[in-house]
DNA sequence: GCCGTTTTCGGCCCGACTGTTTTCAGTCG
């Protein structure tokens, strides 16, 4: 998906610079970033932003993946498969450029978990596109023994038994021999695993499907109703991604406390909507919803609670550095609480887990493993921005264009949500299909506002109007009719496709437009649907901060774009963010907590969002000096 | 293969569930 794989592009992380430091090298990532575009625009900007941006990352994190397959399938020492899984997921943690982190003279083995030796590989990948050692092992194991390991119910023990007693090299192999009863002959292997493999093989052709955050909030709503109507729960969350805000969701993980889990399980496998039971224990079990969606539950003592809410919600990384932790002071943590020996000293709620190891509670959307548990320690954790910081909303439709609801509608929902101001950002002519407005629509659309404004008892309405980037990077209206507005949102809606370089000079003269205020849904991406136009992000944000500009954090389910890493490239650039819901009707007003929680995930703080600000200095902000 | 409040060797996160076994290995989260 869009988000994850070019969030990698991104600038540098957290933990890059806390690793960084700590092995007593200076680097200060803004630093580092400005040296970065000072060599990005002295360069030809084609060449810079040609075919290799971002793409070593993605070589040596799959060639360490796949090396790891193939190592784990060949019986190898178990540590240095780790180690290269490791190293992947720190490349991935990543949003540098591997390359120009390269280049700028860095050195990989100052990362975390990349020792001499994978430093070597990597740059040998960077040196040749490949690396030795996996042209080796990909010898030493014939056929796609990666692809095997893929398949759910697949480990590298039995890949291995069907490579070596069957002769399978490939998915297709394997179907092939599970339907003729082939694999049930195996030695561990029986008619069930043979049927859950053909399952597994069907539902990787389903998969690469992951659910946007409002479908699985839709989906957990009445499941959780169910299980509480059904079962003697005493408390119950969700927690896996959907609590941590990613931006999609792969399935629900639900942790529930009660006198009696069997009560529980029964009633999640008894839901409705529950297609397939894919296992059901004392205190666990999955199912399949029928649609498509999987629910991992888990149900322990109230005991156990905390713990089991920090185990479930992850994400795995950041439960990994946890137990590192809780292993470096004598301590051991599991889903049941946090032991010094035999006796538990913590574990009822999640705070109590994190004081045992030392640590403040850390909010559920920063435990990706990207610095927050250094940043816990050093007692540096951002105060996130929260709902009851925002003020207003930048970035909301009438029927004047394509909305649904009235000018009045729309701000007398806005006062209810208790928002002081909103501005008003229908779409421009070009927008010819949302019946975008002209020079003499807007005038009439003003007139409306003033009058409004002029009743007072509502919030502030500012005009403004969502111009469209056309493909040149001009704006869709004059600089007369924008400049009567208070604020001009500007966005990407054709064109997707242009080359990164392009689509860069393309936003960057929208931005160098004198009225130009904020930079709406920068990549256009539309989850599960269309990716996101590709363009230089640090260099869009330098921009931004330069021309005292802003960027958006939309909230609509469907795009959340600004995304996470996105974020927090804004605040290390000192660009501020505006969290807008986008809304084309009333209902979308409550998008907002959307938006928030990616803001949230970015570790922005309320002096990093642009309508966390009262009206009169956002009118000051507003006011382009540059 | 990495790493050091166990520091250049000897460790490296932890437990539930399934299927195939008949006491447990393999897989998964």
């Amino acid at each position: 998906m869009f988000g994850n794989g070019y969030a990698r592009e991104l600038a540098v992380t957290a933990r890059l610079r806390d690793a960084i430091a700590a092995k007593g090298k200076s680097a200060t990532p803004l630093r580092a970033t400005a040296r970065l575009q000072t060599l990005a625009k002295v360069a030809d900007v084609e060449g810079h932003l040609g075919s290799t941006q971002g793409l070593l990352n993605e070589d040596v994190i799959d060639i360490f993946n796949e090396i790891a397959d193939l190592l784990d399938i060949s019986g190898a020492n178990p540590f240095r498969i780790r180690a290269y899984r490791n190293a992947a997921r720190t490349i991935s943690a990543m949003t540098e450029d591997l390359r120009s982190f390269l280049t700028r003279g860095c050195d990989p083995a100052d990362l975390p978990g990349i020792g001499r030796d994978l430093a070597g590989k990597i740059q040998e990948i960077a040196d040749t596109g490949t690396c030795a050692l996996l042209r080796q092992v990909r010898d030493e194991v014939p056929g796609q023994g990666a692809a095997l390991m893929k398949l759910a119910g697949l480990g590298p023990r039995r890949v291995r038994a069907l490579q070596r007693e069957l002769h399978i090299a490939s998915v297709d192999d394997l179907g092939r021999a599970a339907r003729e009863h082939r694999v049930r002959l195996l030695k561990g292997f029986g008619a069930r695993s043979e049927q859950r493999l053909l399952q597994a093989i069907q539902a990787q052709m389903d998969r690469n499907r992951r659910f946007n955050v409002d479908v699985a909030v839709r989906t957990a709503a009445p499941l959780m109703q169910h299980l509480r109507e059904n079962a003697k729960i005493a408390a119950m969350t969700v927690a896996g991604s959907l609590r941590r805000g990613r931006d999609t969701v792969g399935d629900l993980d639900i942790v529930a406390t009660s006198a009696v889990p069997r009560t529980v399980i029964r009633a999640l496998t008894a839901y409705p909507m529950a297609q397939t039971v894919l296992s059901a224990g004392v205190t666990r079990a999955s199912v399949m919803l029928s649609n498509g969606m999987q629910v991992d539950l888990r149900v322990v003592p109230a005991a156990d609670y905390g713990a089991a809410m920090v185990y479930l919600t992850g994400s795995k990384a950041h439960n990994l550095a946890l137990r590192q932790l809780a292993q470096s002071m004598g301590l051991k943590i599991n889903e049941y609480g946090v032991f010094r020996g035999r006796s538990k000293i913590a574990g009822q709620d999640e705070a109590s887990v994190y004081a045992a190891v030392g640590l403040p509670w850390i909010p559920p959307e920063l435990r990706e493993d990207t610095g927050e548990i250094q940043a816990a320690r050093d007692g540096r954790l951002p105060r996130l921005v929260g709902r009851e910081d925002i003020k207003g909303d930048l970035h909301i439709h009438t029927r004047d264009s394509d909305g649904l609801a009235s000018l009045e509608e729309m701000v007398q929902a806005a006062g209810k949500l208790g928002l002081q101001y909103l501005a008003i950002t229908d779409h421009s002519p070009r927008m010819g299909m949302t019946h975008g407005l002209g020079a003499q629509r807007l005038a009439v659309q003003a007139e409306r506002i003033d009058a409004l404004n002029g009743v007072g008892g509502m919030p502030w309405i500012l005009k403004s109007v969502e111009v469209d980037i056309l493909e040149d990077g001009s704006l869709d209206l004059p600089d007369t009719v924008l400049g009567r507005l208070d604020l001009v949102v500007g966005a990407i809606h054709s064109h997707f496709d242009l080359s990164p370089a392009k689509q860069t000079a393309r936003i960057l003269r929208a931005i160098d437009h004198p009225h130009f205020s904020i930079l709406a849904h920068p990549s256009g991406r539309l989850l599960g649907e269309r990716d996101g136009c590709r363009f230089d992000v640090p260099r869009v944000m330098t921009a931004l901060a330069e021309r005292g500009c802003f960027v958006e954090a939309n909230s609509q389910p469907s795009r959340l774009d600004l995304w996470d890493s996105a974020c927090r490239m804004a605040r290390e650039h000192g660009v501020l963010v505006s969290i807008a819901s986008d809304a084309h009707r009333v209902a979308d007003l409550d998008n907002l907590p959307l938006g928030l929680t990616q803001a949230r995930r970015g570790w922005l703080e309320a002096d990093d969002v642009l309508n966390a600000r009262e009206l009169p200095e956002l009118r000051r902000l507003l006011r382009r000096t540059m």
